[in-house]
DNA sequence: TTTTAAATTAACCATTTGGTTAAATCAAAA
DNA sequence: TTTTGATTTAACCAAATGGTTAATTTAAAA
């Protein structure tokens, strides 16, 4: 029982790999090299390719719902929540700018890996939609206002190569800027969407 | 001399597949099969699947923007611009639903390819600046603005599966009519940012 | 120290996959 | 009709890839 770490050594190469790859163009052998073992190795301790990555999805996903669900229960008002979701999402995407991408792949490629996930994690969708409920002065749809939040915040994360060439002719540190100032964007963006 | 539309039908076969697969998940032998021929001739027509690939993601750019570039370029007020803007992009994103995911994808998976394609075609893209430029009466930001509609209208589509799921607990028309009143919904929200 | 079971590896295997080749077919020109 | 060159196919090949196995090493228990 040398190194009890070497489990979490190989998920943590997988998350890295699969992440950035994908399912498809991910190598067994290459998440065997990233983790420093032998490719035997990770057929030890996950049977097989598509369990190791169900386990690296389910673990993917449950932080990044952890990491957006963050002080949003509390009683404040909507202008307040808008801030703080703002300041969640944009900090959890600067920490790990490729997860949306990975995350909605994955379940465009095979869907029911979600619906398996959700069932054996118990999670709550509605709590997002509770945020700005019905009962928001505005009248605005609640599924409308929280899509096009997260369609404003994930999008220059996941087409970064895209519009960083476009907009940006390929200056990483004006788009970096960019991000930066889009926070402050964002936030008074959705206030003038619930006024 | 048989069938004078091979090239194409095989160029049609490899867009849906390459398109719904990507270019790691797609298989030759599936290309050929969609287009109803023997897989040699695929290298009959297109030498491999990386040249295959680029035949098809070339068209594939080159659509996109074409489709969303509509009449933008007429002295219209900034009002009528945003209406022309989300129905040229709702459109074509109905019609071509898994697009700006396969593009976004295949850039991310390799950068260098859109940029030989945008040096082999001559495409400006100051041109979707222009359109919200700086001598806007709001002193919004045209960067900001555009990557934000365009997250918008976008993520719904990309992440569909995902979205539909979470809030709209698999109900098929039920997000279909999402789809369909979000139209409204941006342009109302559009005209509010530029307020 | 010896034993035992888990951990780790090198070598190997079967299948998949992109790609090739030589033969066959077809359609038009001579 | 014969010829010629493009088109199409069946069969094949080599490399990549996920997975297995038998042997070795390690670390703790007896």
């Amino acid at each position: 029982m040398k190194d009890i770490n070497t489990e979490t050594k190989i998920l943590e190469a997988a998350r890295t790999v699969f992440i950035s790859k994908g399912m498809d163009g991910a190598r067994m052998q290459e998440i065997a090299d990233e983790a420093g073992i032998n490719k035997a190795l990770l057929h030890y301790y996950y049977r097989s390719k598509d369990q190791l990555f169900r386990a690296v999805f389910q673990s993917v996903f449950a932080g990044f719902f952890q990491a957006i669900k963050g002080e949003l229960d509390k009683e404040t008002p909507i202008e307040q929540k808008a801030e703080t979701i703002v300041m969640q999402y944009t900090n959890m995407l600067d920490a790990n700018p490729f997860v949306p991408q990975f995350l909605i792949n994955e379940i465009n490629r095979n869907p029911q890996t979600l619906r398996d996930v959700m069932d054996s994690q118990q999670f709550n969708p509605s709590v997002f939609l509770e945020i700005f409920g019905n009962n928001n002065k505005s009248g605005i749809d609640p599924r409308q206002f929280i899509v096009s939040i997260i369609g404003m915040m994930v999008f220059p994360y996941a087409a970064r190569n895209l519009v960083q060439l476009i907009y940006f002719n390929d200056n990483i540190e004006a788009y970096t800027q960019f991000l930066q100032e889009r926070k402050e964007f964002l936030k008074q963006t959705i206030l003038k969407m619930i006024q």
